[in-house]
DNA sequence: CCGTCCGCTATTGTATACATAACGTATTCA
DNA sequence: TGAATACGTTATGTATACAATAGCGGACGG
């Protein structure tokens, strides 16, 4: 296959995984489904080794799934499994923030949180809000939780908090999304910045507890969400991730 | 290099990847240090295909570190990094404990556990403890563990503790082994053993909270094990897990 | 004598060829 | 007619060849 493009200003490598994720996230490939390695190396343009590699980073990140006789194919969620996996990912955080907190953190160090939060408070003006909002909305509060993660100075829970979000739909902010236009996402997001705040007030008081458990306080609210966002199931496609989830009759 | 000898019972990746996992393991790699690809294919026999997915497997495992330039290099760990990482999994194994409190657990799964918990009380009559008998004893700790992290019936938690687990350190049992010559080590047992106890009951009594909060305090007990072990360098040799940790020099 | 630049070498990234195992299909026998 | 076996095809696991880049050393010039 001499004709075959290459970008050399990404490696194969990572090209591969970018576009393999984009295919399993946008439902392109099904839960269950086997990943067939010639046909990525086709979609991707990459080569068999580095589509090889790819799988086996997006295995360990978890959105496939090893087939004993060879191969992989698209992991399947169970909806009990994504509410976990936010309350795993809230109690990590809580975790974050009590080290935070014990840890101390300067003024400086709090100010982009600050800011952050501010800019959130400045798009929850608006009622109701409009999808464009949304979309600042779940950039802002990703930024916030990753700012809040890193106050902790703990490389390895940093590492493992980023796992535990690789998995795409462990992210709060994607499940408020899909309930914009439900009448209750205003009072979410309001109450989840609430917890933004309390989070950042706890931390500058040096409070552990507190900032441990508004965290997953936090996340139990994200849970909720998602419960909510399924009974009604509005905005539902701008929810990539929710191809994974199993549907019932599965 | 066709006198290659081919182990055909498992796969190439799988044996280069344990190979590779025992050099660094046992410190014939030193943390910083870069792996050479070529060098990896001679001491574990595979080629360069499976060594190199083996490498992957290993960076996302934590235990070695991506060159920007390319290839990969040996992490090395702080103290700190050792004891967040105990810390860690000791609240991602209360989360465990906590859910399998709150969903119910049936007196025939709690049983393993039991058999589990009186082997152990069978090792701690002996006193002073013998070095056999720490070895049963770490081995007898890591399936408690296992299956206590098994009870929360939650695939993502279980997965996400393994690989909290995974960095080998991270793993209680094997500082109180480094202590075996201390005094203090029976106490240690003894009290570690009281944790596994009182866990047991509350799951029993579907109490979340305090199967939770005796999980987490487990593990600051770990912690407290760390530095003690640490302080008192005796029988360090016995974990090689510690080659990784950084020198105070470097 | 020191610094810089050029070229070489060694190592990684990528591609592909080969081996092997699994799955599906067709044919045959009961 | 159904089931079992054998064969063929297809896909994965492995090995190696090729390409490109980064790091190092030597040589030349200031």
């Amino acid at each position: 296959m001499a004709e075959r493009e290459v970008d050399r200003s990404v490696s194969q490598t990572v090209k591969a995984q970018l576009a393999l994720r984009d295919q399993i996230l946008s439902g392109a490939l099904r839960p269950g489904e086997r990943i067939s390695e010639l046909q990525a190396v086709e979609t991707t343009g990459a080569s068999r080794t580095p589509v090889r590699m790819a799988l086996v980073r997006l295995e360990e990140e978890g959105l496939l799934e090893a087939i004993p006789s060879g191969g992989f194919m698209v992991k399947a969620f169970s909806e009990r499994d994504i509410s976990d996996s936010i309350e795993l990912r809230g109690t990590l955080e809580g975790l974050a923030a009590r080290f935070a907190a014990e840890r101390g953190v300067s003024a400086r160090e709090l100010e982009p949180l600050k800011e952050c939060l501010g800019a959130i408070d400045e798009l929850l003006r608006q009622v109701p809000i409009s999808v464009d909002a949304f979309s600042s909305y779940v950039a802002l509060n990703a930024r916030f939780h990753a700012l809040l993660t890193e106050l902790s100075r703990s490389p390895p829970l940093i590492r493992q908090i980023d796992r535990a979000s690789a998995l795409p739909f462990a992210s709060p902010s994607g499940f408020v999304m899909a309930q914009s236009a439900l009448p209750e996402a205003q009072q979410i997001l309001i109450i989840g910045q609430e917890h933004h705040r309390v989070v950042i007030d706890a931390i500058e008081n040096r409070e552990g507890a507190r900032a441990e458990a508004i965290m997953r306080e936090h996340a139990r609210l994200a849970v909720r969400n998602l419960r909510l966002a399924l009974r009604n199931r509005t905005h539902l496609d701008l929810l990539p991730a929710l191809a994974l989830i199993k549907t019932a009759t599965d």
